[in-house]
DNA sequence: GATCTTATGTGACAAAGTCACAGACATGTA
DNA sequence: TACATGTCTGTGACTTTGTCACATAAGATC
């Protein structure tokens, strides 16, 4: 059971090396193995954090809530990377500002904090993996600040079907899609109906198929 | 000379101890101090990076451009913080996501890049620095995805009038508001007449005077 | 099929961004 | 002083997006 873990272990992390003698048998041997069903919270906003986890496989959403209940993905985490927030709050002793739950049956090791700080100061392989993890998210989230300010919703909208599709299909209700968004379920059924009087799209319960790609 | 802008320098990030012997020393003999004017631009986005920069008086604007023209603010640089996305970038090996121009006129003690590496492996107080700051610009620029999502403009304009006066006065067009906000220059002086109107402030050309903290 | 739950459609209105243009104020120059 | 110039502010008309209220439709369960 440990061993096929950590087989997937290093499938997801191959830049901690090998089981026999990389700092992925390190962390194999700190870490505890856990499953988080689909749907699961990990975390509020506001929580403190305890530790951090590394995702091995599955996907985890994290995002922010508005007082009138409406949701915008901030990232999403896949595997071979890190609920980085955690690193963020461990390291800089604050409180987690966004919520995290997991889209799918997920995968993690997770890392005590104090384990995981000294794990950072020992080897470089992880501060690299750390920090590239960190600058990558923040120019993400940057550029997220760029399209909510900027975008349109119609653009918007348009390229998070071409990107989320798979085969041309995108299986999703409208409410699903405004909270990836960050708009309202109401904006993305006429935006939607509008891509299907045009003949961009057909729509049926659940699903979108992508027709042409203009 | 040097030794001025040292006790500057110490006085803007003490973290790094003492230019007798502290981490400070080391920085100061290593970097080299600049002085940007006021409205310089120091990276635009793509730009590659070629050093790190610690701000050690003055005030750097990172912001970023939509195609229309309109800008919004991600965050500020003051004394005792770096331009982290240098460090993002220069440890990512990605290119700068955002234009950086001075406020004011601004010193900075300028890294080498290489330099700034191994001074991250091999000290801890540089380590926790670093990571804490880019752990607060991540949850900042989130907590920025959530106001310019959910938020009205007409409660972030108070907010924003709020934080920035000085002794209930506000020197700014609304042109450079707007572009704080990400938002119109119309849509800036449409809201602040509204405020006016309704005895909250004061107008007058280049500036604002609060009357009410209602 | 009757009933429930979830998903989608749509009109009416409010909030915010765009476009076009009119004034107002500050400064410099003749 | 009078005038020209550049910058800053005001506003109406229109478009896009978000909110509210409610109607309809499509599966699921019994």
């Amino acid at each position: 059971m440990q061993t096929m873990t950590g087989s997937d272990f290093i499938k997801a992390f191959p830049i901690f090396g090998r089981v026999k003698d990389g700092l992925a048998r390190e962390l194999l041997s700190i870490g505890v193995q856990r499953r988080i069903p689909a749907q699961e919270r990990l975390y509020s906003e506001g929580d403190g954090c305890s530790g951090i986890a590394l995702v091995i496989s599955g996907e985890i959403r994290v995002f922010k809530t508005g007082r009138t209940g409406r949701e915008i993905t901030l990232y999403e985490i896949g595997p071979g990377e890190t609920c980085i927030l955690n690193a963020s709050c461990i390291l800089s002793g604050s409180s987690y500002p966004a919520d995290a739950v997991a889209s799918t049956d997920t995968e993690i090791l997770l890392l005590p904090a104090d384990s995981f700080k000294s794990l950072v100061d020992e080897h470089r392989e992880m501060r690299d993996f750390i920090f590239r993890l960190l600058s990558n998210r923040l120019a993400g989230v940057m550029e997220l600040v760029e399209e909510v300010a900027f975008g349109r919703m119609d653009e918007r909208l348009w390229d998070y079907i071409i990107e989320k599709s798979e085969d041309n299909r995108l299986a999703a209700t409208h409410q699903k899609i405004a909270n990836d968004l960050g708009t309202s379920r109401e904006v993305v059924s006429r935006l939607l109906k509008d891509l299907e009087r045009r003949g961009s799209i057909a729509m049926s319960r659940n699903e979108i198929t992508i027709l042409s790609v203009t």
